[in-house]
DNA sequence: GTCTATAAGAGGATAGAC
DNA sequence: GTCTATCCTCTTATAGAC
């Protein structure tokens, strides 16, 4: 078994669930030791501090996300609808009921824009999910179009797993993630272009921007 | 001029500021007020502690949605398509380009269920977003599918604000609010069925949900 | 690798001078 | 109504014993 817990991985497995559920600044090392069984002090022999920690358990997330989630849309083997509807299944059933909603988007409104290497982190995560809606999306709707409602479907899912954390019920994030798998339901064009817009879209097609990533 | 700002409300002005875009937990009293011209010491004069501030501010926030947004929803002698739309510009101009996004969203992701207090006036704020959305979609949707309606759009402006929050491009956001308005564009019931399904939607009508506010 | 002890500072809150 | 001064707690971080 090379996937055993080292005490570092129970360390940020730790700082993750405070984090989601807590938020950044509100969860103390203490607090961290403390859910993993050891004392502060001890969180220091395996990271230089708080910031470091985070951005490990952070890289952890995009790592995790990357092979379990956003990866299901690249099976080359399997239909484009069918890529769609099993990314959105482990979309839906990794955050339904999980306290504390995304990390990502908490974090992104927790610290804005005052910790530059949390954002980078973020956005990163946030452009992997959307390259790998926009890559199922994009041979119906082409890469602008698709580009575009891959945002609209991850803005959806980001907000109703915020109304999730709010109200306690689970049904908006469902309907959010139905909605999604719905983009590649139909069979014309057109007719099944999701978010709301019916007929050709007159809508100016801008630049054809693939990617959020603009940091260093 | 009845609205003469107090200093109280100077105070309540900058804690909400700065509550937005640096988060309730890692914004200090010192910081509030000094953004206000004072001295820490003299912001107890007005408010018996951080978290009465709070819910002072967030008080307002409510009240001031009601009178200058949700409020646009509700004018009898305007048809329903243009209160609709009134709505969705004033959210529009809300939040567009507002640093640090949603107050109520970013708070509710921060502390979570850990403050009541907190949780009861931002399941306020939603409920009267919601409320707002459906009294305008009841007509062509009927009751229970504009909840869901209203609240799978609020859950796309909030999403699109994080977004917004995290690209810095509010295309998303505008994207958001345009489908919002289209919710009421067309002509028959079942075609401008906006966040996605098209046809007459066989979904569960389960519970006539009007209200999430469960609290006390 | 985990502990104790401690430094150094930030943050919430109070008392009293002015 | 604002300031200064102070108290107390929590938090990050380091040093060194075991």
């Amino acid at each position: 078994m090379p996937t055993r817990k080292t005490d570092r991985d129970a360390v940020i497995d730790a700082a993750l669930e405070l984090f989601r559920t807590q938020g950044y600044h509100h969860t103390s090392v203490a607090d961290i030791a403390a859910a993993c069984g050891l004392l502060k002090g001890s969180v220091y022999h395996y990271f230089a501090g708080k910031k470091a920690l985070a951005m490990a358990a952070l890289d952890r997330v995009i790592a995790d996300s990357r092979q379990k989630i956003f990866g299901l849309a690249n099976d080359p083997a399997v239909p484009p609808a069918v890529r769609l509807q099993n990314l959105a299944e482990a979309v839906e059933r990794f955050f339904a009921g999980r306290e504390g909603g995304c990390l990502m988007g908490s974090l992104a409104l927790e610290v804005g824009d005052a910790i530059p290497e949390f954002c980078d982190r973020v956005r990163l995560y946030f452009d992997d999910w959307k390259a790998a809606l926009a890559s199922v999306l994009e041979g119906r709707y082409g890469a602008a179009r698709a580009g575009e409602l891959a945002e609209d479907s991850i803005a959806r899912a980001q907000g109703a797993i915020l109304l999730m954390e709010v109200t306690g019920d689970p049904a908006v994030f469902r309907r959010a993630c139905r909605d999604t798998v719905a983009l590649l339901d139909g069979a014309t064009e057109t007719e099944a272009a999701g978010t709301g817009r019916s007929g050709p879209a007159k809508d100016t097609p801008g630049e054809p921007r693939e990617s959020w990533q603009h940091a260093s």
